[in-house]
DNA sequence: ATTAAATACGTAATTGATTACGCAAAATTA
DNA sequence: TAATTTTGCGTAATCAATTACGTATTTAAT
């Protein structure tokens, strides 16, 4: 059962890793032909500092004074790597007595990499490996029937107009536009699971519900929506499947707590949690109350991964009615 | 002038990893998308192990005493990476709670993972976060005028026939077949270049040119070829580039000690040094001579790189006839 | 002219994979 | 049955690239 490798990203991704692998395999034995002693990823800044020698020969710069050279960032930009890829290349080509560094004359910063003599004498060689490496390469999609290049321009034109992740997002959105409901607490209808997915959670990570826990299970509409507080449900296909509830604060710095977050473990992926805690940030938005506080533990990683991705910043924990409570985080609207 | 980015080796690998790049950038943050606590690394292990587990409820091996769980090179074969990696990874995702561990039941040698019921409570998110990702892949491809899957095909196929080692070696071949000769020295024509070819390199490495070489130079018929030796020059295009000798050695170990091996260095990349090699060796196994000797120096890497390949094997370095010899090499032919 | 921001670049740490290596268990051979 | 080879797998080292970060220098802003 090995679909997950023939459909999909993790498909895609495998394929073209594959893909690059045989083209770039045997790049050392493909040197080795023609008896250069260069290291294959020493190749672009090879080729790099081999134009800008090819250019100065030809004089195009002669009137500047011989300047030669390039610098570090320019080859990087040039050949499409990292800054400090490059430094690193240059150094170990300076050992093997192929490039030399000075000083830019204009700029202090800069370090002006040139090809040695004998960097040089190795130009003619690797153009003769590149002219026919490029050759085999240009026969091989002379040889396929469908065209590579074209299809890879393709996808990077797609991708580039909307990445993957939007267009996942956008996808998914649509499923569960169907699927999923956020509905204010109804007590005939919801009191019975609101109960059950809280006790789940915490009893299947901490053993014990708590003292403060049953008095919201007990009466939420009066001890939580008639203090000047709101519950949110989920549904999914009909189904409460997650909760999540704000009650007005004893603490006069906050406005509203954030308590009872809870989604099934089936429910999980719907994006309940996200759009959860999106209402419950509009509905705190619409009544005024723009200071959050919540209290959570540790083990609930992806709950607290959730708060810290809506802005929710981490407090030194204090006093806390529960027992299980390990992290404690505010959140200031606007 | 960036041409090296637009065709060869070099573009199609850059291509493919900047397409991989863009496919693979935004895991994290569709991991994120689902509220998955999943690294991205983990998810072809984590995969594998679900189906095992899905096999299982689905009764396959409930006969077996609900055996479940893959191994670690059972995964690394699966999913294509090397035993090391899923070890590493497993041991991450054990860490995360996701996995356990047992022994196997009946080989002791192995480890035996499965997912935990945290790790399988994920499947249902990632299965939707997986299928959404597939479909976003296939409407790429639908988008697409060029078929990428199709044309991945055709070089895989193409690459697999024919690397692109052996058709880029066949091209250098073709081309060269008709530009490099080896002939055997000639004195009237190629007295002159003998010298020069070898006085030229051995002035640039070392500075001064010994005794031992002005025997040679001043009289290769006399010293070397009437001696039972022989020498080959290699012509690029008509013009003489390199040469190659061998002489009849004094040490009874050996029956032809190799000597003067010069390649011009605008003649590099022709692979002249390999085709003298190659004659070299030939005319020792036509003239019965299958010991061979060769003293060289550190400083030519190129030269002992090329000797390596051919099988000679390094001596402890023991007297010269000359004093920049500090490699000592032989080949027992056949 | 002074201060703040941006830039060039090197070093160090990290990442995600690999190969090298060694130990213990199993399988094979003598 | 003993000895040898093969296999499973963990640890360590390596590799090729990256990001993070610090320092020196230049440019821009006040």
């Amino acid at each position: 059962m090995d679909f997950f490798r023939k459909t999909g990203r993790m498909a895609l991704g495998s394929r073209l890793r594959n893909l690059t692998e045989k083209v770039t395999a045997d790049a050392a034995a493909i040197y080795d032909l023609y008896e250069v002693e260069l290291r294959p990823k020493w190749f672009p800044v090879f080729f790099a500092l081999s134009q800008a020698s090819a250019l100065r020969r030809s004089g195009a710069s002669a009137a500047a004074g011989g300047e030669t050279g390039k610098t570090v960032t320019a080859i990087a930009r040039e050949i499409g790597h990292s800054h400090p890829s490059v430094s690193c290349i240059l150094k170990e080509m300076k050992a093997a007595g192929l490039v030399r560094f000075r000083q830019g004359r204009t700029d202090a910063r800069q370090t002006v990499a040139s090809l040695t003599p004998k960097g040089r004498s190795m130009t003619h060689a690797i153009n003769l490996q590149y002219e026919d490496v490029a050759r085999a390469i240009e026969d091989l999609g002379r040889e396929s029937e469908h065209d590579l290049w074209a299809a890879i321009e393709d996808w990077e034109r797609l991708l580039e107009a909307r990445s993957l992740l939007q267009r996942v997002a956008e996808l998914k959105e649509k499923r569960e536009a169907t699927e999923v409901e956020i509905v204010p607490f109804d007590d005939g209808q919801h009191h019975e699971a609101f109960r059950r997915l809280n006790e789940e959670w915490i009893r299947q990570l901490f053993g014990v519900v708590e003292e403060a826990d049953y008095y919201e299970f007990d009466h939420p509409v009066e001890n939580i929506i008639q203090k000047g507080g709101c519950i949110f449900v989920a549904l999914l296909r009909g189904e409460p499947v997650g909760t999540f509830a704000m009650m007005r604060c004893k603490n006069p710095a906050y406005d509203y707590e954030l308590v009872k977050f809870a989604v099934s473990p089936r429910a999980q992926g719907h994006g309940i949690g996200r759009r959860l805690i999106e209402a419950c940030l509009a509905h705190a938005r619409r009544t005024g109350g723009y200071r959050l506080f919540l209290e959570s533990n540790h083990k609930c990683a992806a709950a607290v991964h959730l708060y810290e991705k809506y802005g929710f910043r981490h407090l030194a924990v204090g006093h806390s009615e529960y027992a299980r409570c390990d992290v404690q985080m505010e959140l200031v609207l606007q």
